[in-house]
DNA sequence: TGAATAACGATACGAGAATACCGTATTGTT
DNA sequence: AACAATACGGTATTCTCGTATCGTTATTCA
């Protein structure tokens, strides 16, 4: 995953190999501790041991390089693994995405979307290195759904996308943070009677969460 | 609807009347005139013709104001009205939304929830004056449909919430920012595809977007 | 070998948020 | 009439973000 802004310029003297990843698991360590308004750019670069310039010389601002950091060496971003059927692929990524956002500390993502939605380089961050990669990921599920004959072959891969993580945003950001079952079964029997063709395969249920 | 974030005490001196409403103004004005970023304390406080401690006397902080500012007189909070049918009050909810959220300065919206999620005191107020209402509207209306019969007595209006409200969010923090009717049309299959009986009542359609 | 380039740590700076005061003004209570 | 409580406009202060600039150092290219 690219984890910095820009690429850096190939003349002149090399950054210091390292540091990128210093200051990244300093940010990330400061989230856990402080949260977001809770720590400045200077202890971000005095924790990774490096001046603040070369933070700003990697990420345009403290929201990007949060984003960047919080973004960073989550696991794979294939999150809709095929487990033989669209509804077990389905629920194997919400069960993921549940256990992420279930545990303790949800204040925590709530600071991650603030800061991207708060800067234009954030977002594209945020973009690039979280939201793509799973979009592609679920849009792999629908294709293999499709071939099955399970989904239709005009699903709205981008409409599946905010029916599946809209509900969870919203209840992140706005609701009680409490990450049930029930929200689950919902969003995967919806998608399911909206866009399936009634045609179904069996189900491989993912474990409950932990 | 409450403005400021308490309650004046009744003691002492009166504050000033007319001064929440001068302040909440110029806030406004300034969002649509600069965004969140473009203006600061001072020039809301000197537009309103109030010191900035008299700002801060109402509202804890800038997050806090502007979502004050930017929930205050919206249209009546009873957004899902009885048409008669189930899909009809969802249908012209959804309309309302879409209309608000679609119009020319979507960044607005963006700043707003931005300004929602930094703060504590923000969030508290969004969750009052804005989504609190539309929540208990729609609550409603799912009672209605109950009662006609067209949705099963155990339908849970949390989820309910979720699955409308959250592709709205998602699509406006995260997505492309195009509401169209393609997934008005899902949510609204969707909820009812999850949660009705199969009964149905004649729908009045209410007229697109503008 | 020398010039160009860009990173490095360090420091100064301007802007704005939020807090803490100042003296003054306005209310209700004693 | 005196007093307590609170609002008022105004100002100073602290904190942090982000930008700019310093002299120094490391690397590539000619």
């Amino acid at each position: 995953m690219q984890t910095s802004w820009e690429e850096p310029p190939e003349r002149g003297r090399p950054r210091r190999s390292g540091a990128d990843e210093a200051i990244l698991k300093a940010s990330r360590e400061l989230m856990f501790e402080h949260g977001y308004a809770g720590f400045s750019m200077d202890e971000v670069a005095s924790r990774a041991g490096v001046g603040r310039q070369s933070v700003y010389r990697r990420w345009p601002s403290k929201a990007a390089l949060v984003v960047a950091s919080m973004t960073w060496t989550f696991d794979s971003p294939d999150v809709f693994k095929d487990t033989g059927s669209f509804e077990g692929d389905l629920r194997a990524g919400l069960a993921i995405m549940r256990d992420l956002y279930g545990q303790s500390s949800t204040d925590i993502f709530g600071d991650v979307y603030f800061a991207m939605a708060s800067d234009s380089a954030a977002r594209e961050l945020f973009n690039r290195n979280y939201v793509a990669p799973r979009r592609e990921s679920l849009a792999r599920a629908i294709e293999r759904a499709i071939a099955r004959g399970e989904l239709r072959e005009e699903t709205d891969a981008v409409i599946v996308s905010d029916m599946v993580s809209g509900p969870f945003l919203y209840r992140i950001l706005i609701g009680d943070y409490e990450l049930n079952d029930s929200l689950v079964n919902a969003i995967v029997e919806g998608v399911i009677k909206v866009f399936g063709t009634g045609q179904t395969t069996d189900v491989v249920t993912p474990p409950s969460g932990t």
